[in-house]
DNA sequence: TTTT
DNA sequence: TTTT
């Protein structure tokens, strides 16, 4: 297990490179910050964090293209990374991400911009990085009859093998 | 491990009790949505998903009884409990409910109202169910030397013992 | 968002059922518990919780079908989901359940049974929901360059395609 | 929202530190890791990410100190905090860590390590981070009658106030 | 560098 | 440097 989650504000709009073979790959900054209030003084105070994101995952690259500008509010899931570089002097250096690939990541925009744009959904909305012109059949339909009820229904979802998260 | 995360829309004006003893307890009704794209007509679908929750943290409480109103923007992090009751023909009867406790729990507004009303942090802003008038000292100042800096700071922050979550 | 994490043990050995066209769908039950110590008595006092989840996704069902046994523990992440009923008097009834089914929804083997057995990753290992066969390439290549270093790296990655989460 | 969630193991002892006040600091390193299998070659690779985490929250440290070695497969829920600090030429350095700190921060063992050694609930275990010989009464007693049941019971818990997470 |  |  290894997840993080985060709500924040783009800083900057996102930069988007593609590798030789013209996969997508997204980089955003995302600033999560929290307020308290000075036990002493009274005063409400801030903190800001900074997130650096990384997207492999294609289709969530489109979603970041397309919708995610500078001030965007999101949802982010992924996974924690470090990754090792050397500086100019040939120091070894450590950099750690957010990254965006594949299973259990997700990027839904919390501000109703984007196409359609809603937000509060986990899965869906237009912009959410989860709708990318595909139908996953009706959702979860039913549940085992045996522990009480429910139609048994149609079943008819194919998650597995057709969504492309 | 029982973790319940929920973004999502507050269907009603929250009904807040009190206990004999004077304790509120806030019942919300939360709606998640997602929507997708039926593969076959291509039309929009939506499918809402209603969650019922129960705060029985007392500064949640007060947050929800202050600030929170039919339509709000909720984060809300809880637990999933299901409770047994008898109904008028004395039958056993389930109702599974997402429940704000103390530990892990967290309610915050991510819409931006109430007082202050911040909501991109996760620990803070006003309305965020973070910030009872206390103060957590300087967030986080510093970590171990011996991985490579850091001042040492001082390390004020009392977490344990005065902050009310 | 709407996103339910719970580890906890299996109750009994699980009931597959498969739908007309042949979906196999996995229904469990999980206890997940809490203990404390009691202010007064000093004694320890525990709290077991039981959920009921309901796997839908195809390649989690093989994975519970094969490898989860009464008293595994497992780490399972899904969607909580209310359904209607009408019990035996007609009346309408409700149930709430922990939903697998796609997008977000992973179950990892925490004890290290099944095949191989690891259970420490997130993503993956033997028996871990995550492991069809597939192979998802390098993982996480490298990053941005523009932020200080990395290769560029192959990028060969395609898990928004064929990759069977 | 800033939260890092990990299972993985720990790999080396914890280093406890003090601040000048004598407040613990604890730092471990924990791996999470993933398997995957081959699209080609069909064997089984493993990646492994290491991860700095920081804890500030002094009941946790109590369990870090007591219970927590080599080895000790974790839960661990956190914030991401990257912080800046010069090296030796003094260059600027970013060290990005998982910081445990109040608020949604939680430390559980997972393998029935330590006293009394559970694991699977989420609050609680005998080593679980969650149980310094505090009460916090009866857990969740009830919910709102208006909604279909519930006795009301005695609320008496004072997780606001009393119960040092 | 965002947002409230 | 862990674990499976």
């Amino acid at each position: 297990m290894n997840k993080v989650i985060l709500i924040g504000n783009v800083g900057a709009d996102p930069e988007i490179r593609r590798t030789q073979d013209g996969r997508p790959i997204a980089n955003l900054r995302i600033a999560t910050s929290e307020t308290w209030r000075d036990r002493n003084s009274g005063e409400r105070r801030e903190k800001t964090e900074w997130h650096t994101v990384v997207v492999f995952n294609e289709g969530l690259c489109k979603v970041v293209e397309q919708y995610v500008k500078k001030g965007a509010k999101l949802y982010i899931e992924g996974q924690l990374q470090t990754r090792k570089w050397q500086d100019q002097q040939g120091q070894d250096r450590y950099s750690t991400e957010v990254v965006l690939q594949g299973f259990g990541s997700t990027l839904t925009m919390l501000d109703g911009r984007g196409e359609g744009g809603g937000a509060s959904g986990g899965r869906g909305s237009g912009a959410g990085g989860n709708d990318y012109g595909d139908d996953y059949g009706a959702p979860a339909p039913a549940s085992s009859p045996s522990r009480g009820g429910g139609s048994g229904g149609n079943f008819s979802r194919d998650l597995d093998d057709d969504i492309p998260f």
